[in-house]
DNA sequence: TAGCAGGAAAATC
DNA sequence: GATTTTCCTGCT
């Protein structure tokens, strides 16, 4: 179905999709293709209008308003981070990028696959799995495979997934699938309690058993970002333990600051990453997952400069 | 709790 | 081309 999507707040589809958060969404031409809730959809932004194609009446205006959290006002959640100059000049330059609320299930596996890798590679890994266990989907005469159900992940064989490029990763997405295939992993639970005790769910830290093998504090605090609405949740990664280090240095543990300094790596212990989360989200506030965002898309950007100069 | 390995592709030299 | 790094977690 065709379709226009009136924008009222601001967004920026562009920075939107290139800010990490997604891994089924490419550009061609001027249309950007996804592969999201359960069939296909392409668009392009115009203004203030976003112009959409999709496979199905299910992805149509209110699915987009819902993944792309259209109704949150935008301009009071910026308003709100804005604490000091570096946030309020990522703010200005990324304006419009905005938090997406994706399917939980595909989130949760997507980020398990996520350690030691870069955007690209994780890509990579995901579009083999959806390629080789996702159903087929048609869309404009070209054929896309949907992200694989838990049960369909849960049935291969371990060296089955490692075909897929997951290395070390496969036993990870195969045991999370198991898990959430079985329906150890309340969902719903999680989406509606508050940010800590979701964590402390997610993590299982609950029961004291470890089911989610392959999802720790990091990977923990994507899924609840970027599938659960927990605004709050701030992931730490390799870049933004930098740029914190740099712009935030007193939010830091000096002895965290100065390995960062000295070994330009973030091993942080699990006491570690919960100190300082803590202490972002206390200083950035309830929309703190949003400051964390803008952060990431200037500390990368600026790499990335880098190299075009150098 | 601290130290370490992990598989493979991208980034970097 | 070789080497280093990579949106980290689990095990010892």
């Amino acid at each position: 179905m065709e379709f226009v999507v009136p924008l009222t707040s601001p967004f920026s589809l562009e920075y939107t999709l290139v800010s990490g958060q997604t891994f089924r969404w490419a550009k061609r031409g001027d249309w950007w293709y996804g592969v999201v809730g359960g069939g296909v959809v392409k668009m392009m932004q115009e203004g203030d209008v976003l112009k959409c194609v999709s496979s199905s009446d299910a992805l149509g205006a209110p699915w987009v308003s819902e993944y792309f959290q259209l109704d949150v006002d935008l301009e009071h959640v910026l308003a709100s981070i804005s604490k000091d100059e570096p946030i309020t000049r990522a703010v200005e330059r990324f304006y419009g990028l905005r938090l997406v609320r994706q399917d939980r299930w595909e989130c949760l596996a997507s980020f398990a696959l996520a350690t030691n890798a870069n955007i690209p590679r994780i890509v990579k890994m995901v579009d083999n799995v959806c390629a080789r266990y996702g159903g087929a989907i048609e869309f404009e005469g070209d054929v896309y495979r949907r992200f694989p159900s838990p049960q369909a992940l849960a049935g291969p064989t371990v060296s089955a997934l490692r075909g897929c490029g997951l290395g070390y990763r496969a036993p990870f997405l195969k045991r999370v699938a198991a898990s959430v295939a079985r329906g150890d992993v309340d969902f719903d639970a999680v989406s509606s309690l508050p940010y800590e005790e979701a964590r402390r769910l997610l993590l299982r830290e609950l029961s004291g058993e470890k089911v989610l093998l392959g999802v720790g504090p990091k990977v923990a605090d994507c899924v609840l970002l970027y599938s659960c609405g927990k605004d709050e949740a701030f992931p730490i990664d390799v870049w933004i333990a930098r740029a914190v280090a740099r712009s935030y240095p007193w939010l830091m543990d000096r002895s965290l600051r100065a390995r960062l300094e000295r070994d330009g790596k973030v091993k942080m212990a699990a006491s570690e990453y919960a100190k300082l989360s803590a202490s972002l989200r206390e200083y950035f506030g309830e929309y703190a997952g949003y400051a964390q965002q803008y952060l990431y898309m200037a500390v990368r950007s600026e790499k990335s400069a880098t190299i075009r100069t150098s």
